[in-house]
Order: structure tokens, then sequence, then C-alpha cells
DNA sequence: ATGCCAGCTACAAGCTGA
């Protein structure tokens, strides 16, 4: 079983990239990341003529998640993350697909910090991490999915001295990502490559996918069930590299159920 | 230090992203 994230910045700019991809990938399960489009602008029939059944839970102009199922569409369990009912924001949808429990989430980006953007990421994972602790006490089988916004470590970014003032690396951060791997998660991309620089992300600007100068911010967390099912973990590089890309690559884990 | 690019809204230029 292959279950995929994708931030593709902008359902409404990106649909031939991402259909190209579903055609040529097939992937089993894909969480999307800010669709920037309202509910009403989902482009339902041509995912489902690409195979796929779909949830999506969509906003004007930014943020919105979606999760899709090859052949079958999601069984939703949630929208919205729990914890504070005047958070408006769509960041957060979760699903059951052939048993396995799957959250995607677009996680608060946070800059300029300090301040009350930074503030809102940090609350956002603090209720994120109680749901994860509550996900892991009830023993699913269960995938976290997104662009979490978070460069994990110095590792995970081409100059790590210029990002430390940044409100994706930021100290809290760091602890927030590190609280939910103590829970027992397990980051699927590195643990299948433990010491490989292994970018998700390069921005428009400067030339930096041709420079390689990268981030990676979209993480798999897998439940401590599923790590020894765990197979591949891999990034589709070659997918930021194409016309009109989005700024993000997919990336994906392969299970052996 | 700043803008560099790109998408969205709305139709100009401003906001946001990371």
């Amino acid at each position: 079983m292959r279950i995929a994230t994708y931030n593709v910045n902008g359902i409404g700019s990106r649909l031939p990239a991402l259909l190209q991809w579903l055609d040529e990938t097939q992937p089993d399960v894909v969480c999307l990341q800010e669709l920037k489009a309202l509910q009403e602008k989902f482009p339902e029939a041509a995912i489902k003529d690409a195979g796929y059944g779909a949830i999506w839970h969509g906003q004007k102009s930014w943020n919105g998640v979606a999760i899709l199922a090859r052949g079958q569409t999601p069984i939703e369990t949630g929208r919205g993350l729990p914890g504070d009912p005047e958070d408006n924001q769509s960041r957060y949808i979760e699903a059951m697909v052939n048993g396995i429990l799957i959250g995607g989430l677009y996680l608060p980006n946070g800059n300029p910090a300090p301040g009350p953007k930074f503030d809102y990421k940090l609350k956002w994972l603090e209720r994120f991490i109680l749901h994860a602790e509550k996900l892991i006490d009830s023993g699913a089988a269960a995938v976290l999915a997104g662009d979490y916004n978070i460069i994990p470590t110095e590792k995970d970014v081409y100059k790590p001295e210029r990002w430390v003032d940044d409100a994706l690396f930021r100290p809290e951060v760091r602890v927030a990502y590190q609280t939910l791997l103590n829970q027992g998660w397990c980051d699927a991309l590195r643990s299948k490559h433990p010491d490989e620089t292994i970018y998700t992300f390069w921005d428009y600007f400067r030339n930096a996918y041709g420079r390689d100068a990268g981030l990676r911010i979209d993480h798999l967390l897998i439940s401590p069930s599923l790590t020894p099912a765990l197979k591949a973990a891999e990034v589709d590089r070659a997918v930021r590299g194409r016309e009109k890309p989005s700024d993000h690559a997919p990336v994906w884990i392969e299970l052996n159920l």
C-alpha cells in the first residue's frame, strides 16, 4: 500500500501536474495540502475520472486539505484539528482507508517569528501533539502525513545557519517534532535514509531547485504498529523540475501489509 | 537586508507562502 503526501500550492493551477503524477505512480492514498480553493471549487470529477474517491476541506484563497483513495472514497473520521472551536482554518482532515487511519495536515508556517502567527503555530502544535498522543494510545495503525512546516534537524536544510530564527527551524518547533517522535511516531523518510541529504521543498526564488537549496518539511509519521511494514520511503523529486510545478515535491511510503 | 517567484482575489495591487 502506497501512501503519499503532496502540497500542490493551488489545486486550480496544479490539476494537470497532479493528474499526470497520479497516472504515473498510482498511489493508494494521497494527502493534499494548500488547495487554495473554496469547497465547491475542488475538481471532484477530474479526480474521480483518474480513479480516486476524495474528501476535502476547502477554504477561500488559503490552506485547504484533501485525502484521495484509489478505487474508493475515504471514510471520514474528522475534519478540523480538535481542541479549538475558534480555529476555522482548513488544516486537518482524517479518514480510514483499508483499515489505516490517515491524518492529512497542513501545519501553519508561523513566520514572522516571534509574533501572532508563530504563536498560532505553537498552539496548533500543542493541539496536534495531544491528538497524536490519543491516536498512539488508541493503538490504531495510523499515518500522519502532510506539510509540517518543520525542518526537523540541521541535516534537513541546505544552510542551517540561515534558518536559525525562522519559524520552520526555531527550537520550539523542533522540540515539538521531537515530542511526536518520543510518543512513538516514526519519521518514515528519515528512517529509510538515515544519512542522506534529502529535501521535499525548493522555493521558487534564485533557482533553488537547480542549486538543490531545499528543505525537508513534508513528513509521513507512522504509528509503531506500522513500522515493521515500512518497505520504502521516497521523494518524487523530478516532479518539482517539471513545467509549472508546485514548490513542493510529492513524498510517499510503501507499506507491506 | 531585500527581492527574487507564484497563486489567489479580482481586474490592480496586495497578501501569503517558506
